[in-house]
RNA sequence: GCGAGAGUAGUACAAUGGCAGUACAUUAGCUUCCCAAGCUAGAAACGCGGGUUCGAUUCCCGUCUCUCGCUCCA
């Protein structure tokens, strides 16, 4: 794919949610705000969706990892504490000629820029975190932050959930919910955003058996993105080295995947201190979907943490190993990988001159209508059927009733916004009481019992 | 924050110093009845404030917002 296609798909994706409901710029009649997005009404059930599968698979299925669920604001010590208050907030100095950007302390203030020997501005303070007072008077007392992510809440509670639950290392704390951070640069639509929701995961081990549980959760964040249907050849793992590394981590591991565009600008590697300036050693297409790091005992002990094995009686501050995922940006790869356009289209029993359909070929779970209820035409006897059928599943799944316009023109809607199973109520089936279920991606049709449909669906949608 | 570009129906694009169009999408009706058919009718837009002008969506200034690049990262 040249560079040039892959922008249009970018640009496709984005134009189809919003068209269809699934994402739009946050306040948009106000000129929107960068780095904000509403999910509307598809968005909302594709995030739940992915929300969903990712909780039953890492709490619910596991005895070793329990949920959580803390605010946003917390006491600002936390911040302190945790080194986010130092470490979100970078000086930085700007070349007045080529405008690129060093971090201040890396240079005394009468140097010149390295790249074309122009002078720097001043310092400035570039702080990532959002802040905010509590209660009506606004000074330096009062002030708080937006956490920039969960993962120090869970810290925090951590001997609160491990005495409540009874848990014994190994075990996890689990934890979905809004983080902010105010990027300097947001962007590739929903790819980085200013709030954005993170599943984080930070299972705690004991020191000896970190390397063991890291790889672990590697290959277990890995093979959730493949069992959800992205394509392995879009999904790579890559191992930060040296200074790509933060400051907390002894290692990291990213699942990357192949988006469509380049996430990072040249920048100089060399005068650059922290993080890698393009994905990957400068592959483009490939960025950061997905981080799995072992932080080591930082976090627990810069919260004065310990425990202590009463059994064995040994008695350490275990090692963290977390897999941290943003909901959004795991959407956007949902979705691209899902997006399908198919020239010509599928037709093969009537003459339409299309150019193209669009198949939104999302897994099953993550659909956010599972069904359609079509009736072939708006006749009153049959409308009257297909509403008893929405009626007997809606209490299940999302389920989505149409009457309007021609059968075909339906069905590309549905396949459109990704729904698996089309029911199509015909005249037939007045008779035979038994209707049509039509699949998504190979576009068969099956005929089914009106008695037997749910029964059907349920194990279509489980399989 | 700096640099560059851009703001016109839901989307993608036109045009114009004097009634703002097209395609797709959308709504109602007719027709058809299993894969975007057709016909008829309809709704729907010039980011905002100022200036120039008889008249500004168009020209000028400002402002806001977005996009791209720089950092940051899920």
């Amino acid at each position: 794919m040249n560079k040039k296609t892959e922008q249009d798909i970018m640009e496709k994706l984005v134009s189809l949610c919003k068209q269809r409901g699934f994402i739009f710029p946050s306040s948009e009649i106000y000129g929107g705000l960068q780095g904000f997005w509403d999910f509307g009404p598809l968005g909302v059930e594709l995030k739940n969706n992915i929300k969903k599968s990712w909780w039953k698979r890492f709490v619910q299925m596991r005895s070793d990892v329990v949920g959580l669920d803390s605010t946003i604001i917390t006491n600002p010590t936390v911040w302190e504490k945790s080194g986010h208050i130092g470490g979100f907030s970078d000086k930085l100095v700007e070349c007045k000629k080529c405008h690129h950007r060093f971090k201040a302390d890396d240079f005394t203030s009468n140097a010149k820029c390295p790249d074309c020997k122009g002078e720097f501005t001043g310092e400035r303070n570039f702080n990532t975190m959002f802040k905010t007072f509590v209660g009506p008077v606004e000074n330096s007392s009062t002030t708080a932050y937006l956490r920039p992510e969960t993962a120090q809440n869970i810290f925090v509670n951590f001997d609160t959930v491990r005495a409540a639950m009874r848990t014994k290392i190994p075990f996890g704390i689990a934890q979905i919910g809004k983080s902010f951070r105010n990027e300097i640069t947001p962007g590739n639509f929903i790819f980085r955003s200013r709030e954005f929701e993170q599943m984080e995961l930070e299972y705690f081990v004991n020191p000896k058996e970190d390397k063991k549980w890291f790889e672990e959760w590697v290959n277990q964040s890995m093979q959730w993105f493949i069992d959800l249907g992205i394509d392995k050849n879009n999904l790579r793992k890559y191992e930060q080295k040296g200074k790509e590394l933060a400051h907390y981590a002894k290692e990291t591991i990213d699942i990357e995947y192949n988006f469509p565009f380049s996430s990072h600008g040249a920048c100089p590697p060399v005068l650059w201190h922290g993080r890698r300036g393009s994905a990957s050693g400068g592959d483009k297409g490939f960025a950061e979907l997905m981080g799995i790091s072992n932080r080591t005992d930082h976090d627990l002990k810069a919260h004065g943490f310990t425990y202590k094995d009463e059994v064995t009686k040994e008695e350490f501050i275990p090692y963290v190993i977390e897999p941290s995922v943003g909901v959004e940006r795991a959407a956007l790869a949902f979705l691209l990988d899902a997006y399908t356009e198919i020239e010509g289209g599928r037709t093969t029993t009537t003459d339409s001159n299309k150019e193209k359909e669009v198949v939104l070929k999302l897994h099953k779970d993550l659909a956010p209508y599972k069904v359609a209820i079509l009736p072939l035409s708006k006749k009153e006897n049959l409308t009257e059927l297909a509403l008893e059928i929405y009626d007997s599943l809606k209490s299940k799944h999302m389920v989505m009733y149409d009457q309007v316009a021609s059968i075909g023109r339906r069905y590309r809607r549905q396949d459109e916004i990704g729904t698996p199973y089309c029911v199509t109520v015909d005249f037939d089936s007045l008779e035979d009481k038994a209707v049509t279920v039509r699949d998504r991606d190979t576009m068969e049709q099956e005929r089914i019992s009106i008695a037997e449909l749910a029964k059907y669906i349920n194990k279509k949608l489980e399989s």
